[in-house]
DNA sequence: CGCGTTTACGTCGTTCGTAACGATA
DNA sequence: TATCGTTACGAACGACGTAAACGCG
């Protein structure tokens, strides 16, 4: 058995069963990788891969055990190569980030700002899309960190780092009714108006239509988009009122919209970073860390690593000390 | 990186260091180990051991974190053999176990008797030592099964499957006093004599001194020792009173000795098996655990396996419901 | 006939063992 | 001088890439 075989294994698996696709991903001949995968089987005395006629048409049971410990291995050896790097190559490297689109369009700009002037040489990658793909993307791809609110039970085998936490905001054309309230905001209020927010895949967000549920209400949610931009459009467009993540509530949209706070409206949801528990994290990994959650002490983290369940962790942070994000401050009207 | 550079780094931290010795326990030659290390600490770019001259003198902190994740890497790849065994070898492989004295001598025999007639080509190890020796060889050698008693902290890491309950027995000779109360044997009678035991670093054994100190008692301990047949060697000289593990209690002794049963005296004790959490289990490694633990059924072992914390697996099993292990019922001297 | 895999074969790099050398106590 | 590690070198092996054949849709 060697390194290699098990790297073509899965680049096997992870170019759908493509032997020829999986060569050119590791830019060599396509009869190599073809051979080390015969090798390899020969030597396990088994058959990893349900053969049709020439071609690969699916996995056996035992493959799917042996690809799990290959994948286990192979992450070793880059947490061995990390850790080498981390002694000599201090400022060389790169950072992969899977989260979603609120984070990486409000949230991430000025601290990946920050980041890339401390660490200028750092290779950065950010990776979008739903809990569930930043789920399954931290942990088939290579990816360092995974941000995301809520549905924590998605990212077992991860540590997850509480960050900050956020409410609401309601995002109305400038001069709608809402903003002349003269008091303080209420679901009943919002129920009154067609709604356009999140689709419910996304974390907490049944958090949402709970709330309104809870006071008796059945909200008239006409539009569900994944992100906030398409949401704002879609209220510009007076398709009715919008509620989105307070930071997503931009200065920059004042000229069309205003924010009404929805402070106490619907619960606080925390949004934290996550790591694999096994892996390595290199110097400016950890100082990514503390940038994206700053109330994070070096000896939490390292108590954090030393955690061994989740409660464990949540338990090092009292819920209040979280910082509390929010709107673009210029642009909120507040309860008379 | 190679999975033989691996290999020949642990084999020389496992042999104290010494190259030539990695070397012959490789059944390659020393050269060839001493080039793969300097190649590896090349290819990472840093030192993996303190060098004193030309002679390895010390791991560097660097190397400690390159060879946890190297071994982690050597038992994946041991799981993907195993596992590829398994499905066309069902009958050849190897067994090993560490365990303590007790289990060894009493209660392992008629299991691996049993075992052997299932499973005649597999290979058995025994390994003996105290609660830490086992815990250390099981993280560190390749060993399947470690079985104790007690001490579960020692053992973190493993999945720990509770498989009997026992007693302490009284060992005296023959026609000794205690043999004639005609009641129940209490701590105050056996405070009044001169008494042998085991030696407490043995698992849950200051159990046996606390039970004691609870009746404001002091007990005369004369002698240790690790195990029970140097106990009952030293009861036959007249040394003093013995009190053993039950299963112990051997109806062969019974020429010299008699027993009298001990229960109620001192706490129950529980014998677990454990094994790496991590570990691939061949059939007839799963088999062993059901001989040594007869009440554990099919489905429960694949829910310890699926369970993620120790408490978890202690839930599924009723105290009351796990078999106990007596003495040999021939020779117990039973209550008036 | 295109796509993808396997077979065949020549080349090149790596590993291994032997032998000689170097350093240390 | 005995022990242990490194260097040197030739032989064997293994991985890789090109070219060609095969099987399937």
């Amino acid at each position: 058995m060697k390194l290699q075989q098990l790297k073509y294994l899965l680049a096997i698996v992870d170019n759908g069963l493509n032997i020829t696709a999986a060569a050119e991903r590791m830019y060599t001949s396509q009869p190599g990788v073809s051979k080390q995968l015969k090798l390899l089987e020969e030597e396990l005395g088994l058959q990893l891969f349900v053969r049709k006629g020439k071609s690969l048409d699916g996995i056996t049971a035992a493959g799917h055990q042996v690809i799990d410990r290959a994948r286990v291995i192979m992450r070793e050896t880059e947490n061995i190569r990390s850790l080498a790097a981390d002694y000599y190559q201090e400022e060389e490297g790169a950072l992969s980030i899977a989260t979603t689109h609120t984070q990486a369009r409000y949230v991430l700009p000025d601290i990946i700002a920050e980041f890339r002037k401390r660490f200028p040489k750092i290779g950065l990658n950010l990776h979008q899309g739903t809990s569930e793909q930043i789920a399954d993307m931290i942990t088939n791809n290579n990816i360092d960190f995974a941000i995301a609110t809520g549905s924590k039970d998605l990212f077992a085998g991860l540590i997850l780092v509480p960050s900050y936490r956020w409410d609401r905001a309601v995002v109305v054309p400038k001069g709608h009714e809402l903003t002349k309230l003269g008091r303080k905001l209420t679901l009943q209020d919002l129920a009154r108006y067609p709604l356009v927010t999140y689709v419910f895949s996304f974390g907490g967000q049944s958090s949402l239509k709970r709330a309104f549920e809870n006071e008796g209400l059945e909200p008239d949610v006409v539009f569900t988009a994944r992100d906030a931009d398409v949401i704002k459009t879609y209220v510009r467009m007076g398709m009715g009122v919008g509620i989105v993540a307070s930071m997503a509530a931009d200065c920059a949209d004042q000229k069309e919209l205003q924010v009404i706070g929805a402070e106490g409206l619907f619960p606080r949801s925390t949004t934290w970073i996550g790591f694999r528990k096994d892996a390595v994290l290199r110097r400016y990994m950890v100082e990514f860390v503390k940038l994206f959650a700053p109330h994070v002490t070096t000896s939490q983290l390292e108590e954090i690593r030393r955690a061994t369940t989740q409660d464990e962790i949540d338990g090092l942070f009292e819920q209040n000390e979280l910082p509390v994000r929010g709107a673009c401050v210029d642009s909120i009207i507040e309860a008379a």
